[in-house]
RNA sequence: GCCGCGUUGGUCAAGGGGUUAAGACGCCUCCCUUUCACGGAGGAAUCACGGGUUCGAAUCCCGUACGUGGUACCA
């Protein structure tokens, strides 16, 4: 794509706009849609808006909102306007907005482009099946049958007049034109084209007064002064009914450059990918833990099962886009430099848990543990650890992370620096367990009872030195020695274990462990 | 059904007329490590299909198939 191909636009200022209605979750593609948007404007130094569009009250959820800036401050994607930001073109949630729609929608109908329509829902039905029932194919309220229709176009002026005198509920619908072509130019797609005959005569203002999104999206963009616009690939049909709202309300000229971004899907299979898909697979799909202020339903996030934000917006900003070299791991400020829209891809990307996982293991190695050690505390204290010593702590951390790859297991990779393990793997030990083991342990007691450097060096030195005089296999002793301590195969060196935890403790383990073996 | 958009290994993908068709995740083998990981070295695996255009096509054109989105007084 042409580097100057949005580039007459650049002249104002860039401002890109997130429009969430809250009726749920956060999806991951909604984040997404956030990232791409967020990097274009700091790429080139714009501003970044979040407008609710809650013009639907049928499906308005209590909370949804908050919930909504809850996850875009954990991403560090923060808004430079919004409900909760201020701004001067406030306000940002539609529906505070709602009269200012319906004069745009006036002037439509006195323009001829837009029309007064008072089907009733039973009305709309039977056209639908009326025209099934003729083989047609379209079921659209469109040219071919708005004459047919209880509409402005049809009734004469008077009667249309003493149906509105009269409290009619109506809408109002755009009058889309015949035989007219539609282009429009997408900075992911290129040039596209739409035939006006398979364009419908939209609803543009509800029967409640609230205006539809595409009646809405227009005027909100251009009030707000929006001047590229980013949003997923199902809105690609619906681009003809706006390109012509903004020919006929503003010009085409103050429009907008549109991007319509590719779709997350599901792992199996070529679907979207829904909150469903992560139930039945058991991955995450909300940035943050959502629960269901009606069903009680709750649904695990990223956050919450351990991803650090900074993999979360690497692994979402690379399902769709890269750079075109090798690099993989990208950080905000990289981000904000090296992204482009023209790179962003046109096809759908699967989803794959295993290399998101993979991204926040790099994170974790990545990142100083200071970056997320209260949230490893916290995991810490709800499995009834307590950290009192926080240098201590930090060491641990440091010791394991190259283990971890989700927070929690900082936990199972780090609790025995803590606490004795709850259960010793005591069947492993006994498959060999002999003697002359036996007595070995003994004296390896004996000996860091009385040594007076515990480093872990001098503490394998030790060991070693009685091994050979027992004429014994170090490597046939290390194993239990570390089910003693840790109560499995796992975590890093013995000797450093015996170290962090201390003569008393590693004792005492090793005498625990000798006492269940007999 | 109609309309739109898409299609490079299992997945994410580079590449846009001449390449041994990068790299990453996952998988397998080996090395390192007397644990588990990390790390290192290898390996298996790809241009949806059919026609063109061309000396030459993963790359350009046309079909087909498949997928997906829309077809609401939802966004």
């Amino acid at each position: 794509m042409a580097d100057g191909l949005y580039l007459y636009n650049m002249v104002n200022k860039v401002r890109v706009r997130f429009a969430p209605s809250p009726t749920g979750g956060l999806h991951l593609g909604g984040v997404r849609t956030v990232l791409f948007n967020y990097l274009f404007a700091k790429k080139h130094g714009g501003d970044f808006i979040v407008r609710v569009e809650d013009t639907d009250q049928s499906r308005f959820v209590e909370g949804a909102e908050d919930y909504i800036f809850k996850c875009l401050h954990w991403c560090g994607l923060t808004p430079d306007e919004s409900v909760l930001h201020g701004g001067e073109y406030a306000p940002y949630r539609q529906s505070e907005r709602k009269e200012m729609y319906r004069q745009y929608g006036e002037q439509l109908v006195k323009e001829g482009h837009a029309y007064y329509a008072f089907d009733t829902t039973d009305d709309l039905d039977a056209m639908r099946e009326k025209l099934k029932a003729s083989g047609s194919s379209s079921l659209q309220y469109d040219q071919n049958i708005r004459m047919q229709m209880n509409n402005s176009l049809r009734l004469l002026p008077d009667e249309t007049q003493a149906l509105l005198a009269k409290g009619t509920p109506y809408v109002i619908r755009i009058k889309i034109n015949a035989n007219e072509v539609i282009p429009f130019t997408d900075m992911i797609r290129g040039d596209i084209e739409f035939d006006s005959n398979n364009v419908d005569d939209k609803v543009l203002l509800k029967a409640d007064g609230m205006p539809t999104y595409h009646l809405a999206v227009v005027v909100d963009d251009y009030l707000m002064k929006i001047s590229h616009a980013f949003r997923g690939e199902e809105w690609l049909p619906s681009a003809p009914v706006h390109i012509l709202l903004w020919k006929h309300l503003f010009g085409l000229h103050a429009m907008p450059q549109w991007a319509h971004l590719p779709l997350i899907l599901k792992p199996d299979g070529n679907g979207k990918l829904s909150k469903r898909d992560g139930d039945r697979l058991g991955f995450p799909v909300y940035a943050m833990d959502w629960q269901d202020p009606a069903t009680k339903e709750s649904t695990k996030g990223f956050k919450e099962i351990g991803f650090l934000p900074e993999a979360f917006i690497n692994l979402l900003v690379v399902l769709g886009w890269n750079d075109g070299t090798e690099q993989e791991i990208f950080s905000l400020d990289e981000l904000i430099e090296k992204f482009s829209i023209e790179k962003v891809h046109k096809g759908g990307a699967k989803f794959d848990f295993e290399k998101a996982k993979w991204y926040n293991h790099e994170w974790i190695q990545k990142l100083d543990v200071s970056n997320y050690e209260d949230r490893v505390k916290v995991i810490f204290e709800s499995k009834g650890v307590l950290i009192t010593d926080a240098v201590y702590f930090t060491k641990v951390l440091n010791l394991v992370k190259g283990r971890c790859t989700l927070l929690p297991d900082f936990y199972t990779q780090g609790c025995f620096f803590f606490q004795p393990p709850a259960s010793i793997d005591v069947a492993d030990i006994k498959a060999k367990w002999n003697e002359p083991k036996n007595l070995f342990f003994v004296e390896l007691i004996r000996t860091y009872q009385l040594t007076n450097s515990w480093e872990h060096t001098e503490l394998e030195k030790e060991f070693k030195e009685i091994a050979a005089v027992n004429q014994l296999k170090p490597g046939e002793l290390m194993g239990p020695l570390r089910i003693m301590l840790v109560g499995g195969k796992f975590g890093p060196g013995v000797f450093e274990i015996a170290a962090m935890i201390g003569k008393e403790e590693t004792i005492n383990r090793i005498e625990n462990a000798l006492s269940l073996l007999q």
